[in-house]
DNA sequence: GAGCCGCATTTGTAGGACAATTTGGGAAGT
DNA sequence: ACTTCCCAAATTGTCCTACAAATGCGGCTC
């Protein structure tokens, strides 16, 4: 693992965070991106404080805070393991940035609208039924900023998340609330991806929030389900544009096993279609969960 | 925080964990049920290293395992302060066992368990598209061994888990995979809870395990979608049943503020009930998010 | 009374020493 | 030649000490 480049990079950026901190993050968005990959082994202590240049116990704090994520472990005279990627805690807040810090996957977006649009519609109808009166008030907030902070990208992302986000944090449920890293990182990267791309016009996205809002108002979980579900797919739509185009640009047909593995059958057509996200098409998913163990 | 009792428990339990995971899981406990509250401060280094009886090294490097999940930042000269539980990573699964290592609180149990009525359909939804054809005998496997574990508690949960782990896996979505923490911690919540309870029997349980297994093998997602939906009503049911009975032996009517927080509308009659989850009667929910940031 | 400064406290970083553990190879015995 | 046992080297784990840096607080000055 390289880390004489990237080290050094930015020497008073971020220096307001204390060294394990940055420690961390630098190890982090390495193993995110796949540097020391899932089984592989990270250098000794020694190499990584000579690397680095700082301390045993500056090191090993911020080896401690990525062990506490899940990323890696560490056993005495083995050395410091990177985990397989199905321990780790996809939820947290830093890995998921770490993640969109490299170039963010297909796949990685992909999933992240898969669960976005599988979680926020209940989100919303459970809104609906149990949200206080200030918590919709901020909803609205919310929503008027996003209209305010049209033309800034920066404010209006963040009235965006804080839309979400409230949202969530009316259900009262604490899980649900974890889920604001995750939209956290799906704005960030539908942001980044499809900074042009956007085939709806802002006022059309602006109009939708609008509407789950007024459905949350009006205690409608039905409507405001059925609203958000709405919301959700057509930000996918963007997104997923987008990611053709750069796929496109970047690299030529990875069509291989576009076959039978997944039968297309957009919906079986069986008892009534579950509101809410659509069983989607995916000619891709190629990796069968290989279930890589190797070492070093 | 009284640190003197349950710091020398089981002197020889566990000792094959390293320091600062033991002095992570002491204090990750104790903050999981609230002995510093979220906006209160932790006992100095000093303190702690003196009331632990541990190097300040092993403590700090515990003390980062905690920061690593959210649970806690620290500042200079200002203290370590744990963080408001909006901010904790509900889904690591660390956080999720200390949370139940403390008598589980009811609004975490039912937290639990909404997620997964919003998740695990879905997942079921997915897994039937998408799955390939080990993972699909892997899931049979887990529901044959259900079968066969019937008496053995412990094998029976285990194989319980794998099944609902193997699902998830099988959607390929890294974010749904780590869904998995929070399962274990409800089948773990539920069998400490209804270890008796349990209004259907066993082989009832088990007959719906396998049906949506075979719903998945057969590509059918929307089968696959409503019997997941049934199974984990079924499942709530009970575990609901067994929080009321606890409920009326432990505490006699907590019953202040039953009143208008939260309308109780079972479900507003509008367009077609979505599948899924219903808007379930909970009368409860007095904690109105006061956004608790005392300091000491 | 208000504003500024210094001091004390607390966490952050550095560095060295030793302990514990496990891998792997080498030695010895069969 | 093969197996078994043991020792030694390598690596993380823990302890210790010292100092640095930040920052809240009290006291001092104007």
């Amino acid at each position: 693992m390289d880390t004489s480049s990237s080290s050094m990079r930015a020497p008073s950026m971020r220096a307001r965070s204390n060294l394990h901190q940055r420690i961390a993050r630098d190890l982090g968005e390495r193993i995110a991106a796949g540097d020391p990959v899932p089984g592989k082994f990270l250098p000794t202590e020694a190499d990584l404080c000579a690397r680095l240049a700082v301390s045993r116990s500056a090191l090993r704090e911020g080896v401690r805070l990525l062990a506490g994520k899940g990323l890696i472990t560490s056993k005495r005279k083995v050395g410091t393991v990177v985990r397989p990627r199905t321990e780790w805690n996809m939820f947290d807040p830093d890995i998921l940035a770490w993640h969109l810090a490299a170039a963010p996957t297909d796949s990685f977006v992909t999933d992240l609208f898969e669960v976005r649009r599988i979680i926020e519609p209940w989100a919303a109808a459970l809104a609906a039924q149990r949200a206080d009166a200030p918590t919709i008030a901020r909803i609205g907030v919310a929503c008027e900023d996003m209209v305010r902070f049209q033309g800034k990208a920066e404010e209006l992302l963040e009235a965006d998340l804080r839309f979400h986000e409230t949202i969530l944090e009316a259900t009262g449920n604490a899980f649900l609330i974890s889920f604001g890293a995750l939209i956290e990182s799906a704005l960030h990267a539908s942001f980044q991806l499809s900074w042009s791309g956007s085939a709806h016009t802002p006022e059309y996205s602006l109009r939708r929030h609008r509407r789950v809002w007024e459905t949350i108002r009006e205690r409608k979980p039905q409507d405001a389900f059925a609203l958000m579900s709405e919301l959700l797919r057509s930000a996918i739509e963007d997104v997923h544009d987008a990611l053709l185009t750069r796929r496109l640009a970047v690299t030529e047909g990875n069509g291989l096993f576009a076959g039978p593995a997944a039968p297309e059958r957009p919906s079986a057509p069986q008892s009534g279609e579950p509101a809410g996200p659509a069983p989607r098409r995916r000619a891709r998913r190629n990796h069968p969960h290989p279930n890589q163990e190797e070492r070093q």
